[in-house]
RNA sequence: GUCUCGUUAGCUCAGCUGGUAGAGCACGUCACUUUUAAUGAUGUGGCCGAUGGUUCGAAUCCAUCACGGGACACCA
């Protein structure tokens, strides 16, 4: 049942007297005229004046109350806004009679939101504060508030109710401020070269443009099953045989796949396409890129990210068969090999899916020797074609494409390449990629006979990108989990939560 | 999916090799007009995650399940 401990009981009574005594718990008469950081900003010189105070000035403050230190005649509150906290020092004397005893120290408490009129000044302790004149209750919280020293530490809690954990954690607040600034920095990155962004459809009719299990929906009117999109690349590359030229989505892609630090099952991306242009011109505006960020979040490029330092100032870029030996330490001879590979990986204790190709071999070996080692920015280029069912081959090598990955932290962060446009070779890929489905892989990429016919009509050469926007994030708040970069991350059903459905 | 650790008051946590539940904060009452996790006094508060089992007796031991953390696997 909820609300029924009796904490909520209590509380609930509370704001019944409040009622009776005209005190409306849930008012709606804010007359708030500045937040508490601005009155900090605005106040800071009350501590060097003489009398450390200032009764000419006169500001309205509202927010939650976090700590209260009740005295006899007097007390201090802590009440905080989304822009900081602020200390009022509430006496009985300034408040109409009777307020304070029966009204105040009865029945206001921690967690209710509240709003306060009065003066700056600088108590003895040297804390700039308000002394109060007026008080009242905005909203009666009937639910008491977690422990005051700890806060909510409970992962679960923190995930479940995520509205507790930004009450009672500032740094949790901050680290998804941030996150908004880089959604906000980035769009504003790409406009101001000139891209358009775009929307393309979340339900798809078939899930393509990664190799990756849907999640299926179904659309009752039409009796027909929609995928909800694994990405959004092939629409946005039917826009540039559109004619639109740089184009670019923020936006949620849903695989339906494990969950784990680095993995939710809805996940936010930004994918740029931009014609005219190659993979080597992409590694060039995500350098540029990447400054534009730090610039503005004033991140220092030498960043901290667990027990690594991440130096934003050494980019680095290195084919992927080059990086198997130089960074991996497997030698030469075994990375052009099949069998040589397979008895390598082996003698390391990792056993391969049979039938695999000497492109997927070589991506194992880099997910092994290589993929973890790589913490300052480097982009690895040429991936074996095998394993880049929609990049364009290099014009030198056809075994390889124009392709790169960006691994920072030892993580992925952006896959990009410059993008097929022969629409013959895109079908004898898709033809490969359903030949590895019906052998066994069931994330080999799906055959989109629309998009082939689309290239038919000619893409303009073009370049693409994707960038994992939940790992980015992550990477600049040093938070080692991807639930702590999502607002509200998946979890499972808690037993009373289940709604009986089947049968 | 596998392994592993956890789940005890609203929150943060104790609770030994089984004997029927404890602290701090919060909350109630009292005192206190410059505190900083305010302080002092006093009191209330528990289906010990769920279900079964072993036992005279289970928060404690065993099994199963649920949820969560971590690692691995899968996967971007």
């Amino acid at each position: 049942m909820p609300l029924s401990n009796k904490y909520i009981q209590q509380r609930i009574e509370k704001a019944k007297i409040l009622k009776e005594a005209g005190f409306n718990p849930y008012a709606n008469n804010s007359q708030r005229n500045t937040n508490i950081e601005k009155f900090l900003n605005v106040n800071s010189d009350i501590a060097e004046s003489e009398e450390k105070r200032d009764e000419n000035r006169h500001y309205i403050v509202s927010g939650r109350i976090k700590l209260m230190r009740i005295m006899g005649k007097a007390s201090f509150v802590k009440i905080e806004d989304e822009s900081g906290m602020l200390q009022v020092y509430v006496a009985r004397d300034n408040l109409p009679e009777g307020f304070y005893n029966t009204i105040f120290k009865k029945n206001i408490e921690v967690g209710d939101i509240i709003e306060v009129g009065g003066y700056p000044f600088v108590t003895g302790q040297g804390e700039l504060s308000l002394h109060a004149d007026s008080l009242s209750l905005l909203t009666k919280s009937i639910n008491p508030l977690p422990e005051k020293f700890h806060g909510v530490t409970d992962k679960e809690i923190r995930y479940r109710k995520r509205y507790l954990d930004l009450i009672m954690n500032a740094e949790v607040r901050k680290t998804f401020q941030i996150r908004s600034r880089v959604i906000s920095l980035t769009r504003r990155f790409f406009e101001d070269k000139g891209f358009l962004e775009v929307e393309t459809p979340m339900m798809h009719p078939i899930a393509g443009g990664a190799n990756a299990k849907p999640f299926v929906t179904h659309h009752n009117a039409l009796g027909i099953d929609r995928y909800l999109r694994i990405a959004p690349e092939l629409y946005l590359k039917r826009l540039i045989v559109g004619g639109f030229e740089a184009v670019f989505e923020i936006n949620r892609n849903f695989r339906n796949e494990g969950m784990d630090a680095t993995h939710n099952p809805e996940f936010t991306s930004i994918e740029f396409y931009w014609a005219y242009k190659t993979y080597k011109d992409l590694i060039e505006i995500t350098k540029e890129y990447f400054g534009y960020l730090f610039d503005h979040l004033d991140l220092p490029t030498l960043l901290p990210y667990g027990d690594m330092k991440v130096n934003f100032d050494n980019f680095q870029e290195i084919p992927l068969i080059e990086s198997l030996t130089t960074i991996g330490g497997v030698p030469v001879e075994v990375t052009q090999d099949k069998e040589k590979i397979i008895t390598y990986l082996n003698d390391k204790g990792i056993t391969v899916k049979p039938g695999m190709n000497l492109g997927q071999l070589q991506g194992e070996l880099f997910d092994a020797f290589v993929e973890e080692k790589l913490i300052d920015p480097t982009f690895i280029t040429e991936y074996p074609v095998e394993i880049s069912p929609l990049a364009r081959r290099s014009d030198t090598n056809p075994d390889i494409t124009e392709r790169f990955e960006l691994f920072i932290a030892g993580r992925e962060i952006a896959n990009a390449f410059s993008e097929l446009n022969d629409p013959i070779d895109q079908l004898s890929r898709f033809e490969g990629q359903m030949k590895a489905k019906d052998s066994g892989d069931d994330e080999a990429h799906e055959m989109d006979k629309d998009f082939v016919e689309a290239l038919s009509y000619g893409m303009a050469p073009t370049a693409g990108q994707g960038i994992g926007i939940d790992r980015l994030v992550m990477l600049l708040t040093n938070e080692h989990s991807i639930r702590d970069v999502l607002l509200f991350p998946a979890m499972k059903p808690l037993n009373s939560e289940e709604t009986p459905e089947e049968e």
